[in-house]
DNA sequence: TAAATACCAAGTGAACTAGTTGGGATTAAA
DNA sequence: TTTAATCCCAACTAGTTCACTTGGTATTTA
């Protein structure tokens, strides 16, 4: 059950803008060098995340990307459901009407799933990028 | 981050088993059937969950599977971990020395990955089959 | 006007998924 | 003793997804 490098990737981008937020846009290429991803393919999961309203752009020379909001604001679970969609484990928990089973209200293993996504989301919403920087900062004076 | 049908149709082969256990060898044809999955394809499953020890066979007619151990004593992670790895989101926090990365120290974001890991082991480590039969009970008991 | 950037769409090799196919070995029942 | 039911095993496969790469265009600053 691993998460794909959309989500793995996009949260270290968007981890690095947080440490640079307020300092104007940051162009995606340092982004890439520092996180050692490839740059070309960062800009596809940067561009669906600007789309979803968590970065904005700024074109041309001296341009980049910077946070649309502080980073108290953003959680872990909304970058990773921008990128890698919905958190459940299986299609009947997806919480769209779409993937229903017609055995639904007797399934005991849909309990399961249930389980297991309510405790994923429950660890990936209460995480913000702001809790990430405070980690950061606690690790890098060796607390 | 979807399970594969590995995951969830061994479970739920597993399950089958666990509400005839005690009654003998029960063929694979008719977990398949009961629950709408291709007899070929779960063979495949059904002889990894053998060969890790959670299934015995008996073979020649009247033959097939039962759980090697009470339903009690087995849980949906031991499962879960049988047919599809490490139920970690991420390579670097799958407890092997391989797949560790040059950044260990001083990356946040493992720290996330290493959260959510550890919700979901705590999950699915706390629910035995057992449970499941008893939900099972509850369900069909209208509770 | 050149360089630095964002933006976009299409292509691609490799791996994975979810099976299917085609057998063989073993055993109980007829 | 034959037949049917079952487990056991390995190889094949169409389709999808992954993790990019390629090749451009548009915009802005120096």
């Amino acid at each position: 059950m691993r998460l794909s490098t959309k989500g793995r990737y996009g949260l270290k981008a968007m981890f690095e803008l947080s440490l640079h937020y307020g300092e104007g846009p940051i162009p995606l290429k340092s982004v890439a060098d520092e996180q050692k991803i490839s740059e070309n393919y960062l800009e596809q999961l940067v561009s669906v995340l600007r789309k979803d309203g968590f970065l904005e752009s700024v074109r041309g020379a001296q341009g980049g990307y910077l946070l649309a909001k502080p980073p108290s604001e953003i959680t872990v679970g909304s970058i990773l459901r921008s990128l890698e969609g919905n958190m459940a484990p299986a299609d009947c928990v997806m919480d769209d009407d779409i993937n229903k089973c017609d055995r639904e209200e007797h399934c005991v293993t849909k309990l399961v799933w249930m389980k297991i996504r309510d405790s994923i989301d429950e660890v990936i919403d209460s995480i913000t990028l702001q809790d990430m920087i405070d980690e950061h900062m606690d690790i890098l004076s060796n607390k």
